[in-house]
DNA sequence: CGAAGGCTCGGTATCGAGCCTTCGGTGCAATACT
């Protein structure tokens, strides 16, 4: 029988999925022949699946499990639930905080003797040497990294952990490689795949344009009126047409609107990392079992979530980026039913955003790390590090990072040495240029968002535009579609603006004098946005481009 | 970067204007206590 028939036998008997999707297939295949996998599929596509199949197929084969890294505690515990659902009790273990020792040696002793098929934990669990080394011994079928988008978003700062999965694959002796989000853009792709250390991926992008989520921006002046008008419109829109989120970029600014809509008699909760975790456990239960009609969030609120009936995602604040933005209204519409996605934008709100994506580069105590690293005139393990620095082992991991990507340091399995005989001056102000062209790159990402706000073309254009997906027509299902059907007939395009689009045409790669290689994301009117690998976004009237030749072909 | 909260000041009654400071988002793991 071959591979194909197998896995699709085996998808029915086992997961009770008796159809699968091309998507599906292509990625349990290309795992099966030991390819690397890329796949962005929205929640609810079947992305589970496809590793799972896969995985379990391979197991019955071999003895050997699958390890599956993921966020969240919560989440490995639903995959838990879901996997004994289909593969009874036992299927499934995890490693984490919330287990005994007993209970992590029963479940290390469930996948060395092949009862388990896979093991689940969190990128924190793997910056420990002991338990790479006794994963390295299951010689794993293949290393799955759930929400693998975290690599790109929480890796560089928040949970640094998740830069170091690339050397922890290597460590496991290279297994294949699947990574699942349901959000990427080009260059969180890119990154993805370059810190995981994948090697021509099969990259499966499927199931992206949400067409029955209507989009709508609505512009305030006064923070004032921007709260009356979102707690006006949340009323109207859980009263008329069901449940919805609403998310703030604070956590006091969930609590008051949660408030006033529990004063306007709405079943309300607010929703952040603040509240109790027994809160946090009875918020999402009773909203997935239809008890609340809104949960007013912060980013805290959402992943994971798969609920089919979300008829609304209003943003109160507009958010950090277009990827996080696409993943939250994501949420609304899963059982294709119309939904309704409305961002309020006031372009102050910016600043906030601003400051969240403020890395300020410690030359200071990226020269600390580096000297204690050249002292030792040997590889320095991590736990050394942080004794003789004295910073809190997250801490290092952070800087450690930076130094690798400066070129300065590398780390083996023995820990952390000096790759590199120049200055130490040197190697620490590369470190910190690096930190600057990050700090640039997500600056220009919330541009983009800022840009999306603006916009006064097809707002789903402009959205899957961004992600690297062709729209040719406007959608028709948004604010500004609905605008230009009303006034009919648009602004017409200069001769040299259409020669920039027959020059640099969407998705190809120019080169910039001063901003080196980037990637054609957009053209509008007489603008045209480049995605540069170190400067971020930049838009560039396209006259300019044409005369002064700012831009040549790659 | 901008909003909110706390403070002083003025000038003699309550509080408003203006200044200054602080705060702002995501979760893991591990530790210290009942």
């Amino acid at each position: 029988m071959s591979d194909d028939l197998a896995l699709t036998a085996l998808a029915a008997s086992s997961f009770s999925l008796p159809e699968l999707r091309e998507g599906q297939l292509a990625g349990m295949t290309a795992l099966v022949e030991r390819r690397d996998v890329l796949a962005v599929m929205p929640t609810g596509y079947g992305k589970s699946a496809t590793y799972q199949v896969a995985a379990l197929y391979l197991h019955n084969k071999t003895g050997r499990p699958a390890v599956v890294v993921s966020p969240l505690i919560a989440l490995q515990e639903d995959q838990l639930d879901g996997l004994a659902e289909h593969l009874g009790e036992g299927a499934g273990v995890a490693i984490n905080s919330s287990r005994s020792d007993a209970e992590v040696e029963a479940a290390w002793q469930a996948v060395e003797s092949g009862q388990a098929a896979f093991l689940f934990l969190a990128p924190e669990q793997l910056s420990k040497r002991e338990t790479v080394e006794r994963i390295a011994n299951l010689d794993i079928t293949m290393f799955v990294v759930d929400e693998a988008h975290c690599v790109s978003s929480w890796g560089h700062d928040f949970r640094p952990d998740y830069l170091e999965l690339g050397h922890v694959r290597e460590h496991l002796g290279n297994p294949p490689v699947i990574a699942l989000t349901a959000t990427a853009s080009p260059p969180v792709r890119d990154e993805i795949v370059k810190r995981l250390g994948m090697t021509e991926p099969v990259v499966l992008v499927r199931g992206f344009d949400r067409p029955n989520i209507s989009l709508d921006v609505v512009r305030h002046q006064e923070d004032k009126g921007k709260r009356k008008a979102v707690m006006e419109q949340v009323v109207a829109l859980a009263k008329a047409e069901g449940l919805g989120l609403l998310y703030a970029a604070t956590r006091k600014a969930t609590e008051k609107y949660a408030a006033k809509l529990t004063e306007h008699g709405l079943r309300a909760e607010a929703y952040h990392a603040g509240r109790a975790d027994s809160d946090r456990e009875s918020i999402h239960e009773r909203f997935l079992d239809d008890q609340l009609d809104v949960v007013v969030a912060t980013t805290a609120f959402g992943m994971g979530i798969d609920k089919p009936n979300v008829r609304f995602v209003v943003h109160a604040d507009i958010p950090e980026s277009l990827d996080s933005y696409y993943q939250e209204i994501g949420r609304a519409g899963r059982d294709g039913e119309p939904a309704t996605a409305i961002l309020h934008y006031r372009a102050e709100d910016l600043g906030l955003r601003k400051f969240f994506a403020t890395h300020s580069p410690d030359a200071e105590a990226l020269t600390a790390v580096l000297k204690v690293i050249k002292n030792a005139g040997a590889p320095v393990p991590k736990t050394a590090l942080v004794e003789l620095t004295g910073f809190p082992a997250r801490r290092v991991t952070a800087l450690v990072n930076q130094l690798e990507e400066a070129g300065a340091v590398t780390t083996g399995k023995r820990g952390t040495r000096l790759s590199s005989k120049a200055k130490l001056t040197t190697l620490v102000d590369r470190a910190v240029e690096l930190a600057e062209a990050r700090q640039r790159v997500d600056q220009s990402r919330l541009t983009m968002m800022r840009a999306y706000a603006e916009t006064d073309a097809c707002r789903r254009q402009f959205l899957l535009g961004y992600f690297g997906e062709d729209l040719p027509e406007p959608c028709g299902n948004c604010d500004a579609c609905a605008e230009i059907h009303d006034d009919a007939g648009s602004g017409s395009a200069g001769h040299l603006t259409s020669t920039a689009e027959n020059l640099f045409p969407l998705q190809s790669t120019v080169i910039h004098k001063e901003w080196g290689p980037g990637l054609v994301m957009r053209h509008e009117d007489d603008v045209m946005t480049v995605l540069f690998e170190q400067e971020g976004y930049k838009t560039l009237s396209r006259a300019a481009v044409v005369e002064h030749e700012l831009l040549k072909p790659a």
